[in-house]
DNA sequence: CGTCTATTTGAATGTACTCAAAAGCGGTGG
DNA sequence: CCACCGCTTTTGAGTACATTCAAATAGACG
């Protein structure tokens, strides 16, 4: 699988020798997916962080009463997985799953470890990666404690434009912390102005 | 100041020379707060990274109906200020206020980067501290997602036991994403069994 | 074309908010 | 030391935003 869009993303951030570059792309491995299929379940041991090279994911938390809570969208170039489980060795709590058919690159938490081990100038791209996430997260918790939902959505359509495209609409809901139905029935109001 | 506990939340994650140890603790500028005082407001160009030694602080966002939102508290040995501010220069978006007499260690963007820039090691220390809100800012969001208010206080009384000798009421129910007056309830009802 | 799932619609309900007023609490000055 | 002031918390009534449930419609896929 092509490694290009992943050695730019870090690229971006941090310069890389050949050497590097070729130690770091071997530390993933492929994987091909298809809309719907599951690449990581609540309980399962084996996790990986994710990186998204074509297509697009959603990692989403499952409650007690069955109901699915998107945690995240992933697009090309984008990460995911349940970091808490991959740092932690813990179970995953997240299921992640193909929104359509997708080429990913999977790290586990030990080839991670090694690789920061052997070139800590990865660090640096992790820290700014996760900082990035920090901030961006921020603003998310910022718009559940302050925004009514209809506003929430406008935000959305305006920051991902491209996602409405591949995201069925209850996923949207659901990363709004709303019901599909009441989704609807937003989206019907703001047509009809 | 003593940077004692600045020291050891470092050198809890990455062994430090004597040298980093001086030139780290270096890069911060002691301050004491009153209760209630700001160290942060909206539109300011002087950004910092916020170091809790004692006391506490609490960051938080002012909306268009003046109205506050809890973003974040600090206790000893926890960090906060507007990342996204600090790190892009922009102007902050948050208030920062001390809610107890507090000492507080601050380092700016630039210090930062030259501390980065001198000694990489701690790139993996910050890392490793984004790395861990990021874990604990998704526990939250889920929680504002599928829990109800109820819900949500209870576990922030588990989670946060000592923080409520420190906070008045009204901020616990910003933080929580409900009014004052609708926290009140719950706590009436909760006693009531 | 038929089946399965997503979306829309409407009615009834519930959770949380607004507004207003009373009660509690803490600090400060006389 | 107590009285007063300002701010926080409580309480209640009325309201609004969002949910649940049920049924109809629309779309996607084999």
């Amino acid at each position: 699988m092509n490694t290009r869009l992943l050695v730019d993303t870090v690229t971006r951030h941090i310069a890389l020798t050949t050497e590097e570059e070729k130690f770091f792309a071997g530390c993933f491995l492929p994987r091909n997916v298809r809309p719907n299929e599951l690449l990581e379940k609540p309980g399962e041991p084996t996790q990986f962080f994710m990186f998204v090279n074509t297509g697009a994911l959603m990692t989403y938390y499952t409650d007690a009463d069955g109901h699915d809570h998107v945690m995240q969208f992933a697009m090309p170039g984008w990460w995911t997985g349940d970091l808490s489980s991959i740092m932690k060795g813990t179970e995953s709590l997240f299921s992640t799953r193909a929104l359509a058919e997708s080429e990913v690159l999977l790290i586990t938490h030990s080839s991670l470890d090694q690789l920061l081990e052997k070139y800590p100038r990865f660090e640096r791209f992790y820290r700014i990666l996760f900082q990035n996430s920090l901030i961006t997260q921020q603003g998310r918790i910022l718009q559940n404690l302050s925004a009514p939902a209809e506003e929430r959505y406008l935000n959305f359509t305006k920051k991902y434009p491209t996602l409405e495209q591949f995201v069925p609409q209850k996923y949207i809901a659901s990363y709004l912390g709303i019901t599909p139905e009441f989704l609807s029935k937003i989206r019907r109001k703001l047509m009809e102005r």
